[in-house]
Order: structure tokens, then C-alpha cells, then sequence
DNA sequence: CAGGTCTGCTAAGAATACTTAGCATGACCA
DNA sequence: TGGTCATGCTAAGTATTCTTAGCAGACCTG
């Protein structure tokens, strides 16, 4: 029953482990060098550019988010974000078209302080 | 009204000037050091990392998945082909591993679908 | 003016993703 | 045996992100 979360480098090791490819067919698909798919897989590669994440997620018919998610990287989610914090302390609460006003007051507040 | 296509650096900054933020209040809120922030709002840095462009996305209210296009990085497609049938094919042959990180991304498309 | 603070900017350095070159082992074949 | 290739790995170098340190101008206040 271990529940041993796999890492970046287990997870790319048995994908393409799965798909039956070596470090140089890998190579050849996607560009990037088999020395760094070999150093991709023995964990000495901290986070991965989402680029290369994508070309092996789809050699290895893998989905891109897991492998986002393996390498720390934050997954775009469709449903909207927590409020932030300085910026919600200066304009609070308020509705889409209070917002709207909002932005256009602080463009012209940030215009006539250029003007100056 | 035309609309010209924003490169990253202006949409930063833009959306820095709509937040009425200076260069050292972001910094204090993300930690990203100022420094940084002016090279990229000047396109003098070309793929900021996921986890920065995740903050400022934040801070700024802006859609994160906006910031990651502009710069470049692959964003996972809506709803177009989550499980890609290649591995649904393959899950006699997985490992415990893989099979533990499809049944985290079959919760992280439920909870998507939930969300909005 | 003099001194302080805030703003954005840049030069230089540190950290690290990624490549190039090449080594070691093993399989296959004459 | 000897030769050639395929495979994975590592050392060293390059490129780029990101930080630290500090400068120059603008705005105050006395």
C-alpha cells in the first residue's frame, strides 16, 4: 500500500519505459538532448521548462498537467483566483463595473503623474 | 480601436500601472526582486518562470493562463482531450505510480469541472 | 541649497537549465 | 578475437533566469 507519490524523474523514466523509446529516439522527437533526458530522470533537474514538459507529455501520451504539477510548476485552472492581498486591501470588494471605474481612475491617477 | 497585440512586458506593465503598484511594493508582495520586474517589463527576459508569472497573475488580478501564453508556455488545452486514450489503452501495463497520478488527475478534472 | 526618501534602471554576479563531447558497457556479427 | 554499433551516463561548457548592489533623477522638507 505504498502510496509513494512518484516524482518528475520516476514518472518520465517509466513513461518512456512505457512507450518503448531510448534516450536518443526521444532525442530525435523532440529536440532536446539525451544527456539532459538522462539527467531529467535521475532527478538533477529541479524544474524543467513547460516547453520541454510538453513535447514529452505528448511523445508519451501523458497528460501535460501532471507533469506540470510533478515539476511544481502552478496549472492554469480555469476557476478564478483567491483574492490578493495589497491590491484587495486598496480597492476592496467591489462589483466588475465598480472595478472597471476603478482601473480607469488609477490610469489617470498613474497619467498625471507621468504628466507632471 | 486597433488592438495590437500585447507582448508580455507591456501587459505587465500595464497591469502593474492599472494596480497603482510601484516596482518595490511587488517585489515585497511576490519576491521578486525589482530589478527583475524592470528587465521583464522591458522584454529583456524572454521565459520567466511559471511560479513568477503565477504571482504577479495574482497580485495584478490578471488571468494566469494569459501571462503564460504570452510567454510563450504551452497551456494545457480546456477540455479538448483530458485523458488521452493512448494511456486508457495502456493502464493494464502501468505502473502503481502512474496509476496513482491518473487518479490525481481524474480529481483534478472533476474538481475543474465542479468549479465553474 | 542640503539632506532624505522614493522611483525606476543597469552592471555584475550567482544559480541553474540545457548542450556538446566523449566514456563505458553490452549485444551482435564476421 | 576483434570490430562496430546502440544505449545510458557524466564532465564541462554555454545560455539564460534571477539577485545583489548601487546609481541618477524627481520630489519633498527644513
Amino acid at each position: 500500500m505504498t502510496k509513494a507519490k512518484p516524482t518528475l524523474a520516476t514518472f518520465v523514466s517509466q513513461a518512456r519505459g512505457n512507450a518503448g523509446l531510448t534516450l536518443r529516439a526521444v532525442e530525435k522527437e523532440t529536440g532536446i538532448s539525451n544527456a539532459y533526458l538522462s539527467q531529467l530522470e535521475h532527478g538533477k533537474i529541479q524544474t524543467p521548462a513547460p516547453q520541454n514538459l510538453h513535447k514529452l507529455a505528448s511523445l508519451y501520451r501523458v497528460p501535460y498537467e501532471i507533469l506540470m504539477q510533478l515539476a511544481g510548476h502552478p496549472i492554469p485552472r480555469p476557476s478564478s483566483d483567491p483574492p490578493p492581498q495589497s491590491v484587495a486591501a486598496r480597492i476592496g470588494s467591489v462589483t466588475r463595473d465598480e472595478e472597471d471605474a476603478l482601473v480607469e481612475y488609477l490610469q489617470f491617477l498613474r497619467q498625471r503623474k507621468k504628466g507632471r
